[in-house]
DNA sequence: CTAAACTGCGAACGTCGTTTGCAGTTTACA
DNA sequence: TGTAAACTGCAAACGACGTTCGCAGTTTAG
């Protein structure tokens, strides 16, 4: 599993073959499945290793939006020290015990908001996906949009051509604590209707975390 | 590209081959190289139309967020209805003429509307990325949460066990409206500072839309 | 001392994306 | 109309992939 990260951050997940694996290990790829069942597992291993880095969980101080955000910035550190984790956490495996660990800590963070645990959930795996897009957008530095037609994309070439206006202080957190803000409800209180009904079905989700 | 929309449809991502692409076409892997440079030309191209469907676009109408959102939840269906298009979309590929335009449209909503460019792309990636999720959300009824031991992990395990609550009504509607208030500014005015600084560096940005 | 379990290795299988050479057909132009 | 160029399709093959299998050699347990 080390070689296999140490192989991920180098070269990018593709290069994480079990020949490639094998060959770091001065081994070969069969000798690998007496100890992994499938490549997959060990992209498993990788994912929850890579989720274990996350500790120490920051210290708890601040209100549950304060701990959320210092959490979500552990987050963003690790994906830009792993690459290749923002693509791995999208796949629908089971969780392993640090993820677990994870889901766990972040639920305990919000175990005095008055929210459905719906929300809770969508909430945590819409904190990945904000810290997923944000370890993305500074290492592309791609230019998806090649040669346009300023006539018929007037508003994207205008938009490329005055890339003025200084990019506003700490987006990711502003865009973080909107969101969980609204999907959460505000900062002190205005609960949203707790009232007790019939238990509905169990939300699904996907183990997203990281 | 038909055949290969449908059985990406029909059967996930993972089917389409050029050797299954090509076989539903009577035809031969190579044979396929006539018209394609490779297979992520034509996944480029499977993904710039499903943007297409995109078409047409909800009619102008409320203030930006209220268009905004109408855009979202075409992209919603849109993702709902292929359920390989989120995979794609995340490839830092050169977006293609439909993507182009889809990506106008969006800042053309947005073009009175005083925020940063920076801050413009990033929401709508965001908002892309929030499509994305909740599309995920009702398909996987995937229980990546296996046997958890509720001393190790007692807030996730509450909140399975009371899985209680009745979810909140358009989730999706609150979240994509707090995250585009939060990054963009208040509905109304309330403008971020918009001096006239110097040009500062064009910012990156991935091809993620549809 | 022996039997079982574990470990590693080489070879192979089937699939994948892709390349190449060869034929057959269509098109463009004199 | 004739000919050269371009286009199209096909079979075969290449290298790389994940994975399986059988066979040795080694370690462990009783």
């Amino acid at each position: 599993m080390a070689a296999a990260i140490a192989l991920a951050d180098a070269e990018g997940l593709s290069a994480v073959s079990m020949r490639a694996v094998a060959t770091a290990l001065d081994t070969t790829a069969g000798s690998l499945y007496r100890y992994l069942s499938s490549r997959d597992d060990l992209l498993d291993l990788m994912t929850d290793h890579a989720v274990g880095e996350l500790r120490p969980y920051p210290q708890r101080q601040g209100d549950w939006l304060d701990q959320l955000q210092a959490l979500a910035q552990r987050q963003l550190d690790l994906h830009r020290r792993h690459r290749w984790l923002g693509e791995l956490i999208q796949r629908p495996t089971s969780a392993g015990p640090e993820t677990l660990d994870w889901y766990d800590h972040c639920l305990g963070v919000l175990s005095d908001v008055p929210a459905p645990t719906t929300a809770k959930f969508e909430a945590i795996a819409l904190m990945t996906g904000v810290v997923v897009l944000f370890s993305r957008t500074q290492t592309s530095t791609a230019q998806p949009f090649a040669a346009l037609d300023p006539a018929r994309h007037p508003h994207l070439a205008a938009a490329l051509a005055n890339p003025g206006q200084p990019p506003q202080d700490d987006l990711f957190g502003r865009a973080l604590r909107a969101l969980l803000t609204g999907l959460l409800g505000e900062r002190r209180q205005e609960p949203v209707a707790e009232g007790v009904h019939a238990p509905d079905r169990a939300v699904s989700h996907r183990g997203q975390a990281g």
